[in-house]
DNA sequence: TTATATTTGTGTTGATAATACACAAAATAT
DNA sequence: ATATTTTGTGTATTATCAACACAAATATAA
């Protein structure tokens, strides 16, 4: 019993990025073509036959928003029969992170306009889109707690600060600042430069850097980073 | 610049048993036709143009095996150009456990050989498929510590050192075993019969069930199922 | 220039949860 | 009847979490 299959494989990605004072966003492309042409989707396409899923949506992103990202990971996989109306199209959809000092738009010839959303004033989104967010962001706030991911959102150098804001603003819960910076401090994974934050009222702050070769030995050695709330 | 895309789509399942003391296994199929014509592969195939992937996985599985399912949840998707020697095909991984009582294989006309193997004595695989089953066992490994899954893989009732045997042997780890059931009991999660387990040579056993409707109104106020260990 | 507002930086204490630890009771097998 | 296996249970110590407030450094406004 063998059945002509006629299945296009597509990807997407959800990508986010975090700017001083918890501004979450996710960067979202025009549609040039129908359907929902004109509408606003995530980034993203139809595989190439010989590229692998990762290296087609990093060429997608590159194509379409010309934005580099920090962090990707899978995220899931959609395939209801009717996800798209032409005709069926599974797609494998990413979940990716980019600093600040990479926010900058360029897309290619390929371009349709793409552009930064806040996470709370999204337009309507084509497809099944607005589910794949959904899942994209509840996965951003699970993995805030059990894995630093945090720091992929944030520039290489950067006051504690951010990064207290970063997680009460995605986490949407208050925390308390000292203990939260102990706590971090306490796993030894930040490193402290000798500069200060310039700019800003108020107080000037030291700033800090991710020791990711410190974190990948303590990940050797069992530790576990976990950051819980109140 | 569009391309005409061939790509075929399939669905893969890691199906895990467990049986009383410390034996983990999953489910195999002898494929029939080439490539790998006579080794063991993971129960799965082409999805149909109008089913679902877990319809797919669901049917697939039901053909195969004839095995019903007691968990299922998508596990990940694989995609690298060369998995199958013939042509491009992305498998969608789903990874499923079932109780003792649905262990029986009841293969459709379908049906090729199926046939559980423990976990620690496995034959060589098709494709990729050592690859997904590693990502599935360590995906029950994490999730056993942060979600009640382990009640998926035992009997509605079952003596509480099944539930003690599961964790040491999944997780190849000691525990204390009365801080493991202080822990346990602790959440309210278990309801007690009034049946004692009857076999086995030593003390009997008070059997439990586990509460399902209790632990969904525990998640619903913020409950956080965890289980470290030493 | 003085006062006000904003942000950074820091310790201690009490409450809660995790860990370490051992032996008697109930059954089966010899 | 004796040995073996498995179940069932409590306490004391230690580590972690949670609650809490104020001074120092700068920018802004009066």
């Amino acid at each position: 019993m063998s059945v002509k299959q006629d299945i296009k494989v597509a990807v997407d990605a959800v990508v986010f990025g975090y700017e001083s004072k918890g501004n979450l966003s996710i960067l979202l492309i025009k549609r040039g073509i129908e359907p929902f042409k004109n509408s606003w989707a995530l980034p993203g396409g139809l595989v190439l036959e010989n590229e692998s899923l990762e290296d087609a949506v990093k060429r997608e992103l590159k194509e379409e928003t010309g934005v580099t990202i920090d962090y990707l990971e899978q995220l899931y996989s959609f395939g209801k029969p009717n996800r798209d109306p032409r005709n069926r199209v599974i797609s494998i959809s990413y979940f990716g992170l980019v600093k600040p000092n990479h926010f900058t738009i360029k897309a290619d010839t390929d371009a349709q306009e793409a552009q930064w959303f806040s996470v709370d004033n999204l337009p309507n989104l084509a497809f099944d889109h607005q589910t794949i967010f959904e899942m994209a962001k509840s996965r951003l706030q699970s993995k805030l707690t059990y894995q630093p991911i945090g720091f992929d959102l944030l520039n290489k150098e950067f006051p504690f600060s951010d990064l207290e804001h970063l997680y009460t603003s995605i986490l949407e819960k208050e925390i308390d600042r000292r203990n939260f910076r102990k706590k971090i401090m306490s796993y030894g994974i930040l490193e402290e430069t000798n500069k200060m934050s310039q700019k800003g009222s108020g107080r000037p702050a030291k700033l800090f850097k991710f020791n990711t070769t410190k974190y990948d030995s303590l990940l050797k050695e069992g530790f576990h980073f976990e950051i819980k709330f109140v």
